[in-house]
DNA sequence: TGCCTGATGTTCT
DNA sequence: GAACATCAGGCAC
């Protein structure tokens, strides 16, 4: 794990969440290099009684108990996955779900994994990972390699951030700690 | 444009 | 057996 990625990485999901934004993602697949901007997170943490961990360490949420700067990749409603980016210190079950990006480089293959074009490529936690390839085989994976990445950008500009609550859960609605860039038009709906 | 619903697997009660 | 951090398609307006 690369330090630089770790030292950002090793603090509470509501801290990381904000600033994960603008983060670059980059996917290696059949020899596709693709490249996204995240542009949408949402925290979640074990005090909140909308996250997986919530309820304790399963086989499930393991991940998120673990190192931060890993994967949490999850199965949901039957026919879709999310991915999740893991902060805090060991044994802490935080996350920070990434529920938008804007597709830089690569487009053409990511419309070939998921037969949409235009915002409608990305702007979902299930689109994107439909778009980039994602599944159960990448939970646990080291966010420093390839074939999934994280890079962080110096910041030059600020951004034109947004804090709302978070949206498609029944649990703890009223928390806000769902954050996008303003104006994006990768930004999921609601 | 916007609500409703079906699809469908995994996890936990 | 129900809930679920979702999406896309259908149909009404």
């Amino acid at each position: 794990m690369h330090t630089t990625l770790t030292k950002f990485l090793d603090r509470p999901a509501s801290i990381v969440a904000p600033e994960l934004l603008g983060c670059i993602l980059e996917r290696e697949i059949n020899g596709h290099i693709m490249r996204v901007k995240i542009v949408e997170t949402e925290a979640y943490d074990e005090t909140d009684a909308a996250s997986h961990s919530f309820n304790g360490r399963t086989q499930r949420n393991d991940t998120m108990y673990g190192k931060s700067g890993y994967l949490y990749v999850y199965f949901t409603y039957g026919m879709h996955y999310c991915c999740n980016v893991v902060t805090d210190k060991e044994g802490i079950g935080s996350a920070v779900l990434i529920r938008a990006v804007e597709p830089l480089e690569g487009v053409e293959y990511m419309n070939e994994l998921r037969n949409r074009v235009g915002n409608e490529l990305t702007n979902g936690p299930a689109k994107l990972c439909q778009a980039l390839g994602i599944d159960r085989r990448l939970d646990g994976h080291d966010l420093s390699q390839l074939p999934f990445r994280l890079i962080v950008p110096s910041r030059d500009t600020p951004l034109r951030i947004v804090q709302t609550n978070r949206v498609g859960i029944t649990k703890a609605k009223d928390v806000q700690w769902r954050f996008y860039i303003e104006a994006n038009e990768y930004v999921s709906k609601p």
